[in-house]
RNA sequence: GGGCGGGUAGCUCAGUUGGCAGAGCGGCGGCCUUACAAGCCGUAGGUCACAGGUUCGAGCCCUGUUCCGCCCA
């Protein structure tokens, strides 16, 4: 400890500045290995695998949501004495990644096929040395307590050998394969996209109707279609089996419009009579749906566009070379002039588009890996309910299981080439050899003729295996076996399917067991109009700019505040600010607790003992920062951060800054030697436990305080988290408390409402029930000095009421305050009634529930009895203050 | 179209087996009180979206309506 100041002086400034404090603890705990889980096994093991951002990401608010939360837990079960570890890491982001790099080549008027696979994909490497990553070195300023010595990436050469060995295990047992499907494909990208990798946007669209003729003079038909344009892949026109309107039409043919050629009308379930006309054209080549109706009727499928969603030769001369927008255009003017557009009518839709680079979504045919996902699904599904994995909110699973049991096979191949190269090699003969390590010959024929797939797999392949791939999987590895399953995964809805299912799935199908116990999902981080950030809206708040301005605590603790279940958090402002002052406010507590120490002897720290020595007020505090503390436990294991950081911010400021600390005044200014050595082993014991219970939500502060105030030395980060002892809570020293306060709220509702300058000192002649009460306040004479500025104490069961005195109810009896000369029988009745009319209405409330003869009968006898309690309570005050307001009409 | 979540003080939000409607910010009045004016003391402010129902008792449970948001098709 640094010299102390002489004579109050405070060595600590009057407010908190987080800036230096941040920058000097992160790398002092870094240095000092408190991130890792170190090799040896200590304790009970905590896990937490980060749920890992893109590589290409910066930190944005729900990271910093997401990443605060993760870390709460992590300190908190690395103080309660667990070996945690959270393990920290990235996600290679095959397509963000990939464009990133293509944008920078095209800056130098470059395209990827300009540098070839291999030279591109070190280019990628590079670009991920030089400026990837960035999200690491932002949750350093967050505080977060990961440990870095276990980073991970998922290209790492480890964990690609984990998806490898996924790869080519569930390919052997027939869980993967590769065929001509329909999928989404975007053209910008030039790659297929997972179901999920879709966003459907509401579209104020069209609805064309047009008119088909039937051949062979059988009139005419009119479809209804959102995509004109695809016409010209059309293999045929289906119509409901049972639709009257269209039944004779069935086996018949259709001429395609503008191509001329002849299709068939076709008869299936699927088609909705009520929609459009009831007559829908089929598309197998570019609609899922119609690619599944296409396959149960054997129709062909025929591509209108190539990979870049340009028209091709199958679209006929006239439209060979169109974007596939302009095809429309151009298709609905050739329609209208060749009178076949009946009409348009207005239609709202979802359309597809990549989640990636928001171009619209095309449903192109074409050959893609696929993972065969049922047999995958059940075992998860058996998971959740099994409540081997639960979700908080709980309602989350319902989620789960509603997607899980639809879900579809898993498109797993994209055309890029950043990411894990399919390990597939394709020889001549037509055989497919799939191999853990590269191939040089086909396994069939032993052929040398080959070449790998070129094919990537999907990044969230990779993440599906994270929580045990980064653990040192397939091998055996002692981490494995420590930190698998890992206990709690935090993370947003967004990605629950994304990745928590699949998460799930791989691990009970790789590791026989959940990936982990618990998932917390939290919600997302709004602006304070409730509107998503996005960078278009222009409404992104910046975790960086919020902790330069408040600081990072501060900042945690809103997040931690507002983290209530199934809730989005709209971040206001002032809120943040809120907190900024909580953290002044801990300073200033500490800067008083500082100011307060004698030179050079530090006091005990053992509160338990200090507190059998103190006063009525020691014990109420002491016990008080127990019950806070098994409270916060509780709520923590509850997940209920909210709760938490409430109920410590109400115990920190509203009890331990305006009660306890003004408490403790009388006798640290008094001349008592032994009464301030326990006051203020008292006063370091507490704040010492108050640190230790904020420091998972506010670790630089904590740790900077108790640096500098008497500690036993070392990090706060592997201090004992306060459990709350039961045997340190003072039923008697809780009731003195109470009524204290209700004596001094009594005297300063007076002072207020009768416009009392705080200065002027009063007098107080205070009502009790007993001898012992009496005794009891009369002690409190000090601290009503010093919070009411009553200097003239006097108290008894015989009080009288002075005359020209206002009066407060207490339980315990009456307040008077004597104002010979200043009452104002106006004002001060007024003030009365205004009680009285609050109290008779809440009596009326009780009384007329207690004579309601069900109410006595049917509820439970404790909740009567106590309602009586409160009747007689309420009765008592009502008659008090009457009896105060009849005693001012005689003083008229 | 199907599903989920939400509507509580002027604003942002709590409210955990149904039993006294709360906090912060803002408002109003008073205070530089030897930790803190980013503070202290006091105080006002509510048809718990609407309509029914269950219950002795509903912000909470049930049904319907309405508005907002999200997910899926």
């Amino acid at each position: 400890m640094n010299q102390p100041a002489p004579d109050n002086t405070a060595r600590l400034g009057k407010t908190y500045e987080p800036h230096q404090v941040e920058d000097k603890w992160y790398p002092r705990w870094e240095r000092a290995g408190h991130f890792s889980a170190g090799p040896d096994a200590r304790g009970q093991a905590y896990t937490i695998v980060i749920p890992p951002p893109n590589v290409t990401g910066s930190l944005h608010m729900g990271h910093a949501l997401n990443n605060t939360l993760q870390d709460i837990l992590t300190r908190w079960r690395r103080m309660k004495g667990d070996t945690t570890l959270w393990l920290p890491g990235c996600d290679h982001a095959g397509i963000a990644t990939q464009n990133v790099v293509e944008k920078q080549l095209m800056a130098e008027g470059k395209g990827r096929h300009d540098l070839g696979r291999e030279a591109f994909v070190e280019r990628v490497w590079q670009w991920k040395a030089e400026s990837g990553g960035t999200i690491m070195h932002q949750l350093r300023r967050m505080g977060a307590s990961c440990d870095w010595s276990r980073e991970r990436f998922t290209m790492d050469e480890g964990l690609s050998r984990a998806v490898r060995e996924v790869f080519v295990s569930l390919y052997e047992q027939g869980l993967i394969y590769r065929g001509d499907y329909i999928v989404n494909w975007c053209p910008r990208c030039e790659s297929a996209l997972s179901d999920l990798e879709v966003e459907h946007v509401d579209t104020e669209g069209a609805l064309y109707h047009l008119r088909y003729q039937v051949a062979d003079g059988g009139g005419e038909l009119i479809i209804a279609t959102t995509r004109p344009e695809t016409l010209l892949g059309d293999t045929a026109v289906a119509v409901h089996p049972d639709d009257a309107r269209y039944k004779h039409l069935i086996g018949r043919e259709v001429e395609l419009p503008i191509l001329g050629r002849f299709i068939p009308i076709i008869a299936d379930e699927y088609v909705d009579m009520k929609f459009g006309t009831g007559a829908l054209k089929v598309t197998p080549g570019h609609d899922p749906n119609d690619f599944e109706l296409g396959r149960r009727h054997n129709l062909p499928v025929v591509s209108v566009m190539d990979t870049k969603g340009i028209m091709n030769a199958e679209a006929g001369r006239r439209y060979e070379g169109m974007d596939r927008r302009l095809c429309r255009t151009k298709i609905v003017e050739n329609l209208q002039a060749a009178g076949l557009l009946v009409k348009v009518e207005p239609h709202h839709h979802a359309v597809g588009h990549c989640y990636r680079c928001k171009t619209v979504v095309e449903p192109m045919v074409s050959t893609q890996w696929f993972v065969k996902i049922q047999p995958l699904a059940g075992p998860a599904i058996q998971a959740v309910r099994d409540g081997r994995v639960r979700f908080h909110p709980d309602s989350w699973k319902n989620t789960y299981f509603e997607w899980m049991e639809n879900i579809r096979d898993w498109c797993i191949s994209r055309q890029i080439w950043w990411g894990h190269r399919i390990p597939a090699w394709h020889c001549p003969c037509g055989h497919t050899t799939v191999s853990r390590t590269d191939v040089s010959a086909c396994e069939a024929c032993g052929g040398t003729d080959i070449h790998q797939e070129t094919d990537v797999l999907d990044t969230w392949f990779s993440s599906a295996l994270w929580p045990f791939s980064t653990l040192g999987w397939p091998d055996h590895t002692e981490d494995l076996r420590r930190h698998y399953p890992t206990n709690t995964l935090v993370t947003g809805f967004d990605i629950l399917f994304f990745w928590v299912a699949r998460m799930i799935m791989m691990g009970v199908k790789f590791m026989g067991d959940v990936p982990f116990r618990d998932v917390y999902v939290h919600a997302l981080v709004r602006d304070s109009q409730g509107q998503k950030m996005s960078k278009s809206k222009g409404n992104v708040i910046d975790p960086l700019t919020v902790i330069d301005q408040y600081g990072t605590d501060a900042f945690r603790f809103t997040l931690a505040a507002m983290a209530s279940p199934g809730r989005d958090i709209r971040l206001a402002e002032d809120r943040i600010a809120g907190y900024r002052n909580f953290a002044n406010k801990i300073w200033n507590a500490a800067r008083f607790i500082e100011m307060n120490l004698p030179e050079g002897q530090p006091p005990t720290l053992d509160l338990a003992a200090a507190v059998s020595g103190g006063g009525i007020p020691e014990r109420w505090i002491a016990g008080r920062l127990e019950q806070t503390a098994a409270e916060v436990n509780r709520q923590l294991a509850d997940f209920r951060f909210d709760e938490a950081a409430r109920v410590l911010y109400n115990f920190v400021w509203g009890e331990f800054c305006d009660w306890y600390l003004e408490l403790s005044k009388p006798a640290l200014n008094g001349d008592d030697e032994a009464i301030k050595g326990t006051t203020r082993a008292v006063l370091v014991g507490v704040f010492d436990g108050i640190l230790r219970l904020l420091h998972p939500f506010m670790p630089f502060i904590t740790e900077e305080i108790r640096s500098l105030l008497p500690n036993t030395g070392g990090t706060i980060m592997t201090a004992p988290f306060p459990e709350g002892n039961p045997a340190l809570v003072d039923a008697d020293a809780n009731a003195v408390i109470a009524g204290l306060m209700e004596i001094i709220g009594g005297v300063r509702n007076i002072r207020g409402t009768m416009n009392i300058p705080p200065s002027t000192e009063l007098a107080a002649v205070v009502r009790t029930a007993s001898a012992e009460s009496a005794r009891q306040v009369l002690a409190g004479a000090p601290y009503l000095a010093r919070l009411a500025k009553v200097t003239t104490l006097t108290a008894g069961p015989d009080a009288t009421r002075p005359a020209a005195s206002a009066t407060a109810v207490w339980s315990g009896g009456e307040v008077y305050v004597p104002l010979a000369g200043r009452i104002d029988v106006a004002a001060e009745t007024a003030r009365l009634s205004a009680q009285l009319a609050k109290v008779d209405k809440e009596l009326d409330g009780i009384s007329r529930k207690l004579q309601n003869p069900d109410f006595v009968e049917r509820a439970p006898a404790e909740v009567v009895d106590k309602e009586r309690e409160r009747r007689a309570e309420l009765a008592e005050r009502e008659a008090k203050l009457k009896e105060s307001l009849a005693f001012l009409r005689d003083l008229r």
